[in-house]
DNA sequence: TTATTTTCTGAACAGCGTTCGGATTATAAC
DNA sequence: GTTATAATCCGAACGCTGTTCAGAAAATAA
């Protein structure tokens, strides 16, 4: 997989260490603070230098996001899959927010800056549904609302289907998430997240109305 | 109120046109295209004598934004009171993403930009609340959820409140949103909003489990 | 040791938001 | 009507941005 020769190694070790930098500006000055003039001086290199190594600053952007989603990704596998099904969603969707309040301006980063397409190959005419189902991140919550289908916890809306199920939790995720850090409440993110979380999870409990 | 002298007439039509012109470049080119040069040149102005009417460019995009929840509100605005409660809280949610589809690049300016407080006074001592409960675009949702409550048509779960309520109905409303605008789904957006906001209405019907 | 490829830099370009001095214009006072 | 004052508006510049390019320096290959 990853090549061998000295000078791909060193040329792997340098593109990590760009990576790095920008990853630790984003999170110590946010965003405006990203500039490529100043990645490179974190890494002692000219501006020009870092053109050897990504074609332009987007690109950086997105492999920082990229890496961000492996990050979340990561913390939403330390979940134990032993509780019980509802459990072990309320569990994923609280990681999911205290990823978002623990690094407010890498998470805006990674949903406001590029189509989520730049998460895994790069391909236009993909639908949302593909993109998602190969994204990490979205597929631990997929499969946690997929238990509690299975296990018949959660009923099927007669219009809807398992994946637009997962999406509403997304969203309500996400939704909760953009609107505390555009405010600077993410302290009270993970507690509103809780309630919100099993609001929806109710719904889709009740068969009928009432 | 709006003072009468011909000269600040004058400067509040001048302010008009920038607002205006911003807007436009907004619509036409999206946020990157948006400059204060662009802007200068719309209504043929030199880019320096932008800053007789605005401080800064932020002032600018604070403005726009402003007139953007007014917008915004007008549109949740359009919804008939005399719907029974239920319908009237799915005809606001409808408008609101009507509105996020129509606006893509408009909407994600208004919430990613600056934080809500620009809508009203800036105050940073204000807690979300007290700023939500005076912005009339969240107040015309949370009066739909405030009069399912009273028709005793949702029940208040017991560590929520009616704000907590409304709250949720937007956070999967602004989330279902970004996530569309974030990757050109905005054809979608209508159609998995119906279905993500009857859940969490069914959540809040249902009074216990099952 | 020589030829070739990769790596890195300094200087520059066009664009950005913004500032400033001064020219131009409109209002106010006499 | 003339003068003083205030409101506008512009050209030029400053420091910043992402990016390009010719060429120097270094590493690899022959």
């Amino acid at each position: 997989m990853t090549t061998n020769t000295p000078r791909e190694q060193r040329h792997q070790r340098t593109r990590d260490a760009i990576l790095d930098a920008a990853r630790r500006i984003l999170h110590e000055e946010g965003v405006e603070g990203l500039s490529m003039r100043a990645i490179a001086q974190r890494i002692e290199y000219s501006p020009a230098g870092l053109y050897e190594y990504f074609d332009s600053k987007e690109a950086i952007i997105g492999a920082v996001c990229q890496q961000g989603f492996v990050r979340l990704d990561r913390q939403l596998g330390t979940v134990d899959p032993a509780l019980p099904a509802l459990e072990m969603l309320a569990a994923s969707c609280r990681n999911y927010l205290r990823f978002a309040a623990d690094n407010p301006d890498f998470y805006m980063l990674m949903f406001t800056n590029a189509p989520l397409t730049g998460i895994t190959a790069v391909s236009k005419t993909r639908s949302l549904e593909d993109i998602l189902l190969t994204n990490p991140s979205f597929l631990a919550l997929h499969r946690a609302v997929e238990r509690c289908v299975q296990e018949g916890i959660f009923h099927v809306p007669q219009d809807s289907r398992l994946f637009l199920m997962s999406m509403t939790f997304w969203e309500i995720l996400h939704g909760g998430a953009m609107l505390a850090i555009a405010n600077h409440m993410e302290r009270d993110l993970a507690q509103r997240g809780e309630t919100a979380v099993s609001v929806l999870a109710r719904g889709y409990q009740c068969k009928a109305g009432v």
